[in-house]
DNA sequence: CGATGATAGTTATAATATAACACTTCAACT
DNA sequence: AGTTGAAGTGTTATATTATAACTATCATCG
């Protein structure tokens, strides 16, 4: 018996939606995502994304490769940085370079650069889909003639539930 | 005689602004800045901000760890992060996060996240001025219902001068 | 002058990331 | 089924980036 097969104790996301599921869904859009691509979707990679998926909070290299080592032999920062690479590659998870952290991503199937919104209070990161920001920053770069090929947009601050009312 | 006491080759950057006196403008602004603020411009100050601004490239901590042993001893990594901070607390420089590395600021006078180009070919790195962008991320990060308090946007491609005509 | 707080020096270590090479596995082909 | 080549993973070592904790020095002000 794994130590997951028990009821589990609840976040507080965990009462606004079930994570359970959230983490199936990502795994196989996963899945199916390396599928289309001709690309292996292994256990290392799975057990590495399911770890990143854990939270919705940014996953920190070493602490990911502490919880891989209690699941497999042999895992050294290797391991997880050539996993994590792997699955940046395929859009299925951002690094969130303000952090050095990971976050899982659920549009895998678009080749896009994240825009972020950090709570620095509870730490939850949300991915915003708001096709308007990519357009905006391409006219401001176009001002200047410059062609972009990755955005990296990270807006710290409060999220609703963490600012004073 | 120092080694900068010569004619000095020309950088591409060097046929198109007498940079000594872009070096110039930010170290007196920086020196204005800080009296404003009470603080003390001091000699370590000084250096570091000068050799950010030696280019318009952006600075790695350590590299700009081992100019700054060439001219003055008992320097170790704290001092020159302790003095790149005092730098961005003030404005006068920035980090590139997505680099691990800094550049200087022009425009000390005000609280400002930076919004930058960065040419992946030449590493030159503009900051753009856009009042615009500040406006437009507000704005998508109000759906949310989320407060900004620092933005980290970094835009990385090519410069017009390295795109392929 | 002497107290005080800011600045800088010193030593050690933590945290993040990559390089280089060896071994294993898998799938495609014969 | 056996061969083989590329992809995946393991292993070891090291590079790079950053901070902690403590001490010494300096500048200012009473």
């Amino acid at each position: 018996m794994s130590k997951t097969s028990q009821p589990k104790r609840k976040t507080e996301r965990s009462l606004k939606h079930n994570h359970g599921a959230c983490i199936e869904t990502a795994l196989s859009r996963a899945e199916q995502r390396c599928a289309e691509e001709g690309e292996r979707f292994t256990g290392l990679r799975r057990q590495v994304l399911e770890l990143v998926w854990a939270e919705h909070k940014p996953a920190k290299a070493y602490d990911l490769l502490k919880k891989l080592s209690d699941i497999r032999s042999g895992v050294a920062p290797t391991t997880v940085y050539r996993t994590l690479d792997f699955l940046q590659e395929r859009g299925l998870v951002h690094k969130i370079e303000s952090l050095n952290a990971y976050v899982g991503c659920s549009q895998p199937n678009a080749e896009h650069s994240g825009h972020f919104l950090i709570c620095e209070a509870c730490s939850e990161i949300k991915e915003i889909e708001n096709s308007k920001i990519s357009a905006w920053l391409e006219s401001a770069a176009q001002d200047e003639e410059f062609k972009i090929k990755t955005e990296t947009v990270e807006l710290s601050g409060l999220c609703i539930r963490c600012q004073p009312s």
